[in-house]
DNA sequence: CGGTATAGTTACAGACCGGTCACACCTCCG
DNA sequence: CGGAGGTGTGACCGGTCTGTAACTATACCG
């Protein structure tokens, strides 16, 4: 093992294998944590920097501006949403119900494990600029994430596939951001079995 | 009338009674428009009181400091919510159930008409500080909305009026959130007939 | 060994932030 | 008239923010 004068890892290899990422990973892996914990406005790049164990300069050689770093955080959140939902299909390959029921039960479990709420929901209100960058990102994933709820509903044989997903995405995105406000007994405690009752009444629509 | 030098109204008493408030007032009020429009962060105080036509030192003179301020603003947000609702049950005195659909059609109208988001929520998202001292009173306040809506629900002969409560809470919610990530054409679009058939399934069982 | 790309360091610019100070001003009321 | 209280003005403090510049150090590859 190779160690610097300081004492801490160095070589590029080591920084491409053994734990320790790129710079720019590193960054962007700080910037999730930060920004998710005290929000994109409460936090500097000086802080991400520090966090990721780089500095400034790195930063601005990876990224254009901050607003750079804030889409690419977004885009890096989108990605990790769309692994869990993959994670779904592949855990129930035939029942569509099941995955449905799954995705609410997995969106739940993260409204209570986390109260800090929903990375893009928060973006899009803190972000209050209109023509800012970040904006037409965070519609991208929302619109895409809500063709796939849509899409799963249809296969699942829903009657009104757009309709339930709507429903479901309302309450979902209640949840987290109620529960910001309220705390953990409010509103957002009852979100699956509400959640479940809505799509039980869907199937209940279904001739089937 | 009376003017001053600059060929402003001056006279204390015009303050209180044409048109002009005391700086005070002057300074919630401006407050309310700039943080609702570019989020608590988002705006400084300097920003508030040229605005507001006064300077920073009056608005501290008023205020401890801008998280003061902040709950201020909060306070009198809750304020209009709770007297729109007064006029709600004026409008309605013995339907309580017309009371319940029309305070679902006037979320959904309020979430058309403003594309920003509740204010209340929003500030529940930006002041990630957990012990900020506007936390407690944005509590308070959904809290008691809480309570006012569940009592209405009751009066209205629902069976379950917390769950009922909760699931338009939700709804209400996740509409206003979800109106700033993917706009005008998602899901938001359509809280009233969603929130309607919620209202009606719960509506059904009770036996009346 | 030498060239090139990447990364670290320090310092700095310019803007903005919340908050304070001293002082002048105005209006009302006794 | 005169004092008291609310208000306006401009300067200022210390801190933080994004973003840049110049220079050094390191690692990889031919």
């Amino acid at each position: 093992m190779i160690f610097s004068k300081d004492r801490r890892l160095l070589t590029k290899m080591d920084n491409l294998t053994v734990g320790r990422a790129r710079p720019r990973d590193r960054i962007v892996e700080k910037a999730r944590v930060l920004f998710h914990k005290y929000g994109i406005r409460g936090v500097g790049v000086d802080t991400i920097t520090e966090a990721a164990g780089t500095n400034k300069m790195t930063l601005y050689r990876h990224f254009d501006s901050k607003d750079d770093l804030i889409i690419e955080y977004l885009r890096s959140v989108a990605c990790d949403m769309n692994a869990t939902w993959d994670h779904l299909e592949a855990e129930y390959p035939d029942d569509k119900i099941a995955q449905l029921r799954a995705w609410v039960r997995g969106a739940a479990e993260c409204v209570v494990n986390d109260d800090r709420g929903c990375d893009i929901a928060n973006a899009a209100i803190e972000l209050t600029e209109n023509g800012h960058p970040a904006r037409r990102v965070i519609r991208e994933i929302k619109t895409k994430m809500r063709d796939r709820l849509i899409k799963l509903c249809r296969e699942a044989g829903i009657e009104q596939p757009e309709r339930l997903t709507d429903a479901l995405a309302l309450l979902v995105e209640g949840a987290r951001v109620n529960r910001r406000s309220i705390g953990p007994d409010g509103p957002s405690a009852r979100l699956v079995e509400i959640a479940e009752d809505v799509i039980e009444s869907f199937r209940k629509n279904c001739p089937d």
